[in-house]
DNA sequence: TATTGACCTCAAGTTGGCTTGAAGTGGGAT
DNA sequence: ATCCCACTTCAAGCCAACTTGAGGTCAATA
């Protein structure tokens, strides 16, 4: 039974052995056992980290991924309230998309006011369309 | 010309008017002019304003999107360095895909223990192969 | 001319997500 | 048996990105 140890876990997935255990404290993570006062954890929280990080570059909070996979692994949130999630990221992703293309042309277009050059105008309607994709605080 | 009062700014684009003072003050937006006290915006800010909610959406801080386009559009970044801000965004866009798919399965999935479940774990290798397409604080 | 109300400045407060520091604990190699 | 050192707790501190509040300005309407 292959249990690690924090420092393991924190080098393993190059997160902080203090953040570890404030996920744990706000019930994102937890140790299979503590021997004496240590914690150990299974191999499967790595892979939960992984999930996780996933989830904050995606800009959830650390609650809102709370809700999309506990610490099993199952949510605690209804699926219909899921699928509006995975929406939401589909949003995000089309906005992004907007992002990159805008930001490949104005390190390609040649015009000094990219204000004024079509595809960039072209790129914003995109931009503006797009409008909230809107998860937040609240 | 048409110039537009800081309230109509906020109003028009659903950005709180201390949040428009504050992005002054980090140097995002900059209005045209001062009618005695009151900053006079011009109607571009308006599409800077969508950029800047599109760069917070994709997780990038004030100060890096202030290097994607300044106050005028204009980067204030090196074309190469723009190149690679998109390459990130591509990253995450990835990731973000893998995140909306394991989302998916666990709203769809009926298996009881998601981490048993092969599909699972076939998105989890995806979402480890991710691994950091890491933009953060310095 | 007086009042209104949207604007202004500046300082302080708030929230999320941690990090840092001081002081203590205990497993395992010597 | 002792020592080390990675671990522990708990409180306080920190940063970004704003928000809130107190007190002031001023253009336009009544």
């Amino acid at each position: 039974m292959k249990l690690l140890d924090i420092g393991v876990l924190s080098e393993r997935t190059g997160v902080p052995a203090s953040a570890l255990r404030y996920y744990e404290e706000v019930g994102l993570i937890a140790p299979v056992l503590r021997r004496g006062l240590r914690r150990q954890y299974g191999p499967e929280t790595v892979t939960q980290l992984s999930l996780i990080a996933l989830g904050k570059a995606a800009g959830f909070s650390l609650d809102e991924i709370k809700g999309m996979f506990n610490a099993n692994g199952a949510p605690e949130l209804p699926r219909s309230e899921l699928q509006q999630r995975a929406d939401a990221i589909d949003r995000q992703i089309r906005g992004l998309t907007t992002l990159r293309d805008a930001l490949r042309h104005v390190a390609e277009c040649p015009a000094e006011n990219h204000m004024a050059c079509p595809k960039f105008q072209q790129l914003l309607r995109l931009a503006s369309a797009y409008k909230r994709g809107g998860r937040h605080r609240s």
